[in-house]
DNA sequence: CTCTAGTGATACCGGACGGTATCATTCGGG
DNA sequence: CCCGAATGATACCGTCCGGTATCACTAGAG
């Protein structure tokens, strides 16, 4: 039966390697990856380091794992926005960004995992590096065939222009050099989406 | 008079200061804050650790003065933008993205320093984490005058769009998931200028 | 029960780091 | 010419880091 995973000592805790991953993903968000050391991690995780590399070959590739996972969660949010609204991509994409919006105050201390650890980790061979490239070019690939979708008639440059936007968006959250960026984003998007686009009048037509 | 300012021993050198500031330039630039040591930038500067720490109170502080420098780059190149195109916000504007545009491709291994910064300095008081939220708070202020100065309906609102999409350029490019870069912001920026903005349409009409 | 695999705890290693102390050297101004 | 300030060179300190070795313990399978 097992009601609870496991039940090592006296709490019901999460096997290791879950503990693991959950303290490195705060860890790594909330300080970065290199300021978070192996021994800082096994602590938050109430275990040690000896359990930490014993599940994982080396610090990156706890990094990677933790940065795949994160994508991965994206990736689910991603699909969960586009069950949403079967077979309208308009909608699709306005979810996404409402997505990113939303998340916005939650980032605006620590941003951006992928921009945050792409800062930190310059040389591109690293693991964790193509966890990210890969991310971002199905995020890519998965933006413009929405847009297509939509009837866009450049969808390569309207994904990027969305893309643009949204990264924009978390770092200048994220810098503080932009407020009620949420709000600005959506208006911004809904312009992108409605091609008529003219966001910065007051005319609101939201055709459809 | 002393027409070189200096000559220490052989080659003509820039006294330590400015050779500790440009190595330390390069090397954060290049490999980031907390991968590049003291010992590194005194090597590359031709100096010691020592001729560092006369200079400098500490490591931080190095780093601040160094996005001070960077900071006040820029500034003067939006300066030199602006003497351009007296009285012609809309080719200021357009003149600024093209700094950046054509910036992008030395960007597209390691990205900008003020973003990169503040994902290595999680702590807000940081002294150059100050710096840079000055230089973007008055980059901010800038940018808002020149759309309001265009007749942009809304100001704010036509800056954060701008501000956006130069920041994710600048992301996009350097973790590879948008190619031309430079050219598609362009576009955009283009398309915000002129308000009527289809980018995404075949149709061209560059007014004047 | 016994055997084994996974876990917890501790100590350790070599290296890099930020920062300091000390002393020799050089150079320009008086 | 000489003095003092700035610089160069080297050694050092305490700390933290990634990673390893060792040993005791617990729990589940047979």
């Amino acid at each position: 039966m097992a009601s609870t995973a496991r039940r090592p000592s006296r709490v019901a805790k999460l096997p290791p390697r879950e503990r693991i991953l959950d303290a490195a993903e705060e860890l790594f968000q909330s300080e970065g990856i290199r300021r978070v050391g192996v021994q800082a991690i096994a602590e938050r995780a109430e275990t040690t380091k000896m359990a930490i590399y014993r599940h994982f070959e080396t610090k990156d590739a706890l990094v990677a794992e933790w940065l795949r996972i994160v994508a991965a969660d994206y990736q689910a949010a991603f699909d969960r926005v586009e069950a949403e609204h079967p077979g309208r991509p308009r909608e699709q994409i306005l979810g996404l960004a409402r997505f990113i919006a939303e998340g916005l105050p939650a980032i605006s201390h620590r941003g951006c995992p992928f921009i945050n650890s792409i800062a930190e980790l310059p040389d591109r061979s690293h693991p964790a590096r193509q966890v990210i490239e890969k991310h971002k070019a199905r995020q890519t690939r998965r933006l413009v065939g929405m847009c297509a979708e939509a009837g866009l008639p450049d969808p390569e440059q309207a994904a990027a222009e969305i893309t643009f936007v949204l990264e924009g968006a978390q770092v200048s959250t994220q810098n503080g050099s932009i407020d009620q960026a949420g709000d600005r984003l959506m208006r911004i998007v809904e312009a992108i989406v409605d091609q008529h686009r003219s966001p910065l009048g007051t005319s609101r037509a939201t055709t459809d």
